[in-house]
RNA sequence: GGGCCAUUAGCUCAGUUGGUUAGAGCGCAUGCUUGAUAAGCAUGAGGUCCCUGGUUCGAACCCAGGAUGGCCCA
């Protein structure tokens, strides 16, 4: 005899309880690498450009990564926005093909390949070289490009562009010739930071800022006779005779005082002069800026009781401004010259003396100084850091190791006032890790206000769109405050400056012609698989010059190459003309993307070469991301074991789970990362996959043939495709202006608050306890399907391998021809306007509606009754839901009933206990069915049950119990 | 040292032009469910809106100063 329990699960295989084939875990980490090679065979991103083919253009242009060493989560960050940008715009429909790009000349890959090999950069021949830097670099490529395809991205991988290809090359030869010929390029001697270690000069993006303990030294530049008389007169002050008056300066870097030749004071500052007696007798007169002068007298005492002696000082006459200490000139303490006293508003008065030693072979502000008060530019150190024979006494010393003899020499002459080791953040070659130096070398120059560039620029930038807005600030600043662009480099892993010098009378020529026919030269002869620029060394210097080419200034005919390499910056900064230019996409591009640290970089670098050469931005908008940083908000070192390595990640959590933390947090600030912090997202993830899995399995019995056309829908399920198109207009919206993190929001909402809690719930019970074929049920499930549908298109470009694997799942006719994820089309939900309106009103009313009983203590759901009671208006709304009002409460009875004092969109809800017993098929409180056969089923059920068992012999009989 | 940016619940983030009791997801606790079950639903606890001062009838929001962190520079 059959129980109860029995009879229940007898009419469970009644019910429509059917699963898809869609897993509930992830296993993310294992079966994400086949998905990648699946797309790649199935060529999903070509198909795609393919079947958008003569579509607009939306035009993402790739920065390109350098070719050296693995990824980390910032480049995950990058590759993995770029990739949702490019495929919501390929979901849309849009022809939006992505190259990407490798930046792959310069001096780390050099530097990484004579280290990997264990070459001599000295004894190497360049174009051996050359080679095995191309060769290395490809190797990284490669080892990148894995990681990056690992991360389920679309994109030309297969044609990469590369900045050591022949057309590249030639581009950037060919930039250069249009700088040169619009007067943008000079040669000029600089004041260049110069890497000793690797004998380059640097630009200020090779520049790395760390702590260095440096001596901190305070110099006398004493007075001669006649200089102490102007000294005293320029202090109207009667001269003292026979005494000591120096001006003293403070310094880190003692070696570059065999260069000084100025000393530079405040203008606009009071400087004193200040009286100083020792117990001995002895004393002397010592001048700095007024606000410093008692810190100077503090440091002679504190030497001078070093000593065993004490001193007393006062001040002596009234402060003067330091414009009125301009000309005067003091003696060099160890040489045999004097100092000038020259004034630069730079002078700062926080630290030091107020009077700055200034040596214009040695500073930036030095050498601008020393242009502007017509000083020698002395240069006594050579490219190894080497002091010069003209450096005398020091000739042949290093120049940190000179410092100690320095300084001995200053203390030896009564010159030093004090020495102590001072820790300060001091620039360091980006590479090598050593410290850097000024030094002035001829170098080639983009002049920045030749032709107006800079103005023209700064007059673009508003043109642009920034993303976020205070960019365009930022790139305003950068462009305000770029210095001349030092484009030459001493290296060998580049691209040539075609310049020649002329053998008649050394004159250094870059002519447009000559660099134009170089370019040329590269197309013709250079090989697929190795560097055309090899031809400049390889090649004599009559392959590169056009016809009757003369020198301009002594009309010789026989010239030398110049053997400088360009700044591989400018190289990546042409990027947009040797790929958007030469492979048919629209200039400027739609969108460059990347970290906040291009705004000096490449989205400037790309500014000003597009600017210079053709005229306007190479971009249409520009979005900057933050840093990935841990979970403690600091900067992430492999040094400080914060570290995590991209590969590591994706293996670790997978990579569907990472793209969703991208789109999780703010992007465009810092986006902290860690283990607690990724296990919150795996959750995250771990619901939205439950939610496509359980719309798979709500609608896995579903053919196009039964698919509800959406005018045919039930009225409630038409109010769910409502909310739909609301959430797909917003999330396309956010989309299309980058911001990624309102598109995760707004899907969250959705699944959460409209999806999971609500319209699923309410769905399960038509769906799983109704006429199989019954129009309820299928209209349940074809608004479920087109729901699933699409979130699919809108959760593409973030969860591609979810979105793929579970579309995957969806019958072969369903797809109707639409294999893979990538082909599905964007959702945009058209407004429907007031009508819409209406019906998310209504919607949300259900919402609130359900939360009551959902809320209710005791019984709830199915165990309930439901008077719901509204105003005339709103019951009238209500009343075209037919029953779906009953279905959206999850309630067995429902009843409306007019309250004349509601308000119209806040109905109240009455619950009690339903009338009837519990279906044991569809679990609803109903008046029993009184059906011989099934006497403990609800009407509904028995009439289902019994065209069950008159439809198929298969079905078990049921037999009648008695409890 | 300078410019820019950030700071709201344990974590990630919302927070409309200044306006009642500052919200959501995750996590946590409790209950329900066992026909989404390595799931689902509900309820609850949890906040000095970085600090200090100012403007205002009223400040998470506006102003000034500061702290911490980040990027770019010096």
């Amino acid at each position: 005899m059959a129980t109860n329990e029995t009879l229940a699960t007898d009419y469970r295989s009644t019910v429509n309880l059917l699963k898809s084939e869609f897993p509930m875990r992830g296993d993310l980490p294992k079966k994400e690498p086949a998905r990648v090679a699946w797309w790649r065979e199935q060529r999903v991103y070509e198909k795609r450009l393919a079947a958008n083919a003569g579509n607009p253009q939306w035009i993402l242009h790739d920065g390109p990564p350098y070719a050296n060493g693995n990824m980390h989560m910032g480049h995950f960050v990058n590759r993995v926005l770029k990739d949702a940008f490019v495929k919501v715009h390929l979901l849309d429909g849009f022809d939006a093909r992505f190259v990407p790009g490798w930046d792959m000349h310069g001096l780390p890959i050099e530097f990484e390949t004579l280290k990997h090999l264990g070459l001599d950069f000295h004894k190497i021949d360049p174009i051996e070289l050359r080679a095995k830097c191309r060769e290395r670099a490809i190797h990284w490529l490669g080892i990148q490009r894995d990681t990056i395809l690992r991360m389920g991205v679309l994109g030309d991988y297969e044609h990469p562009y590369r900045t050591i290809d022949t057309e590249f090359e030639a581009t950037i030869v060919e930039t250069l010739a249009d700088l040169a010929e619009a007067g943008q390029m000079y040669k000029g001697l600089r004041a260049t930071l110069w890497c000793t270690h690797d004998e380059t000069a640097l630009a200020e993006a090779e520049i790395e800022y760390k702590d260095k303990v440096s001596p901190s030294i305070y110099v006398r530049f004493t007075a001669t006779d006649e200089q102490r008389a102007d000294l005293f007169t320029r202090f109207g002050l009667a001269e003292v005779a026979d005494a000591r008056v120096a001006v003293v300066i403070w310094t880190t870097t003692p070696w570059t005082l065999p260069a000084n030749v100025a000393i530079a004071v405040k203008p606009d500052a009071p400087y004193a002069m200040q009286h100083v007696s020792y117990d001995d007798g002895a004393s002397e007169y010592v001048i700095a800026a007024e606000a410093l002068v008692d810190d100077v007298v503090a440091r002679i005492a504190s030497t001078a009781a070093a000593a065993g002696r004490t001193i007393s000082s006062q001040r002596t006459g009234h402060a003067i401004l330091g414009s009125a200490l301009v000309g005067a000139s003091v003696r060099h303490p160890f040489l045999d010259r004097d100092s000038l006293l020259v004034g630069a508003d730079y002078v700062e008065l926080e630290t030091g003396t107020g009077a700055v030693h200034t040596a214009p072979g040695h500073g930036v502000d030095d050498f601008e100084t020393g242009m502007r008060f017509g000083l020698p530019v002395l240069n006594p150190v050579d490219g190894s850091g080497h002091f010069v024979a003209e450096a005398t006494p020091y000739a042949g010393l290093e120049i940190f190791a000179a410092n100690e003899r320095i300084i001995a020499d200053l203390a030896a002459c009564g010159a030093l006032v004090q020495e102590h080791a001072y820790t300060h953040s001091y620039p360091h070659c980006w590479r090598c890790k050593n410290p850097v130096i000024f030094r002035s070398t001829a170098q080639w120059f983009i002049a920045m206000d030749v032709n107006r560039l800079r103005k023209r620029i700064e007059a673009q930038v508003p043109d642009v769109g920034w993303y976020p807005t205070w960019g365009e600030n930022r790139m305003l600043q950068m462009i305000e405050n770029h210095p001349e662009w030092c484009v030459s480099r001493q290296r060998t892993w580049g691209t040539p400056i075609p310049a020649v010098i002329c053998r008649g009378c050394n004159e250094t020529v870059l002519d447009a012609g000559v660099a134009r026919k170089v370019a040329t030269v590269f197309r013709e002869r250079g090989l697929p698989d190795a560097n055309a620029s090899d031809l400049w060394w390889t090649e004599p210097i009559e392959t590169f010059l056009p016809a009757g080419f003369a020198c301009a200034s002594c009309g010789g005919t026989a010239f030398d190459k110049e053997k400088n390499i360009v700044d591989i910056w400018f190289e990546s900064g042409v990027t947009h003309r040797a790929v958007l230019r030469q492979r048919g996409m629209h200039w400027p591009a739609d969108l460059y993307l990347e970290g906040s640290d291009q705004y000096r970089g490449w989205f400037r670098s790309n500014l000003i070469t597009a600017v210079a050469t053709l005229g306007s931005p190479p971009y249409k908008n520009v979005v900057s991301t933050g840093w990935v940083v841990d979970a403690n908000g600091r900067a992430m070192h492999k040094s400080t074991g914060n570290y995590i390595g991209a590969d590591d990640g994706m293996q670790q959590y997978g990579a569907d789970v990472l793209r969703l933390w991208v789109a999780s947090v703010e992007f465009t600030a810092d986006m902290r990362l860690g283990d607690e912090l990724l296990k919150s997202i795996g959750a995250v993830y771990r619901n939205l996959r439950n939610r496509f899995k359980m719309l798979l399995d709500l609608t896995v019995d579903l053919t196009v043939e039964e698919l509800v056309p959406r005018e045919r829908l039930e009225p409630i399920d038409r109010l769910a495709l409502a909310r739909l198109d609301e959430v797909a207009r917003d999330v396309v919206a956010a989309y299309t202006s980058y911001r990624l993190h309102d598109v995760y929001l707004a899907l969250v909402d959705f699944d959460t608050s409209d999806l999971s809690s609500f319209y699923i719930e309410m769905l399960k019970d038509p769906v799983y306890s109704g006429e199989r074929d019954g129009a309820r049920r299928r209209s349940a499930q074809s608004a479920a399907f087109v729901i699933f549908e699409s979130l699919c298109a809108l959760f593409a470009p973030i969860l591609s391998f979810t979105t793929e694997e579970a579309w995957q799942c969806v019958p072969e006719s369903l797809r109707a021809g639409r294999a893979s994820v990538f082909d599905l089309a964007l959702p945009h939900g058209s407004a429907r306007g007031t009508a819409e309106s209406g019906e998310i009103e209504l919607w949300n009313v259900l919402k609130r509606l359900r939360t009551n009983v959902a809320a209710s203590d005791g019984e709830r759901d199915f165990a309930l009754a439901a008077k719901v009671y509204a105003s005339e208006a709103l019951a009238t709304r209500l009343g075209t839901l037919g029953d779906g009002v009953r279905e959206a409460l999850v309630v067995s009875a429902l009843t409306m009933h007019v309250d004349a004092t509601a308000n119209d969109l806040e109905p109240r809800v009455e619950l009690s206990a339903a009338p009837g017993a519990k279906c044991p098929r569809c679990r609803k409180t109903l008046p029993l069915s009184g059906d011989a056969v099934h006497p403990t089923l609800c009407g509904s059920c028995a009439t289902i049950v019994h065209a069950l068992h008159t439809a198929s012999d298969d079905v078990k009989r049921v037999e009648p119990t008695v409890p």
